[in-house]
DNA sequence: TTGTTATATTGCAATATTACGATAAATGTA
DNA sequence: TACATTTATCGTAATATTGCAATATAACAA
């Protein structure tokens, strides 16, 4: 159907499939690691970067808005982007938890 | 159109992308983070676990499966699953990079 | 005000995803 | 062999996502 059951799942999980809903798209991936690179703060130029129409961009920066991974400040005409720097960190963390729980196990499975 | 255009971005950015699709639905965080609870490895349980029917937990999982964050042996009637360590690493690592590098520079913005 | 530039929104068409019942396939057991 | 158990696959319905052209909005400049 097309529906996600959200009802059945933890708060958390629900949250962590959205934020890594959001960055589950090589557009996305790819403004992120844009915005990574260009030190300061990045605004359209993210539409000559990428061969997307600016539509389409607009609308992968809304969803990673909307998910918090970036944030954008107006600048004139010009609307300045940049990477939400917690978010990113609890993913890491995320990640790393599990990471680390699996390397203490010591279980032979598999 | 709801088909990406995967020919624009790179190999790592898709991969990426793909790697996170396979694990950003709360059903395949739960089977994941299940797996991690249960120690020893895990066969049709998940189904008793999760208020998801049984066909659509098996797909659930053989698209964890494909993506390679988890593999699945054999055993008896049943089958075992478990992580994929090195995977769970490969996005540890993603993220605690992109963590790093926002840590490291100085840029005030936003 | 008028024009220009930068971004957002709308409306659509094409595909993809999610979920499940029904059924198949595989394996072990009586 | 016949049956039970476990998992996979198929088919289908409902919904979500992706991408873009067209248009709207916002802010500045002349």
């Amino acid at each position: 159907m097309g529906i996600t059951k959200s009802e059945s799942f933890t708060v958390q999980q629900n949250e962590t499939a959205l934020l890594l809903k959001a960055i589950a798209h090589p557009a996305r991936i790819a403004i992120v690691e844009h915005l990574l690179k260009v030190q300061s703060c990045i605004c359209g130029d993210i539409v000559s970067e990428l061969p997307l129409a600016q539509a389409t961009i607009s609308q992968h920066l809304k969803e990673l808005k909307n998910a918090g991974i970036i944030k954008g400040s107006v600048e004139g005409t010009a609307i300045c982007y940049c990477l939400e720097k917690e978010v990113i960190e609890k993913l890491a963390q995320y990640f790393s938890t599990i990471s680390n729980q699996i390397n203490n196990q010591k279980s032979t499975c598999c």
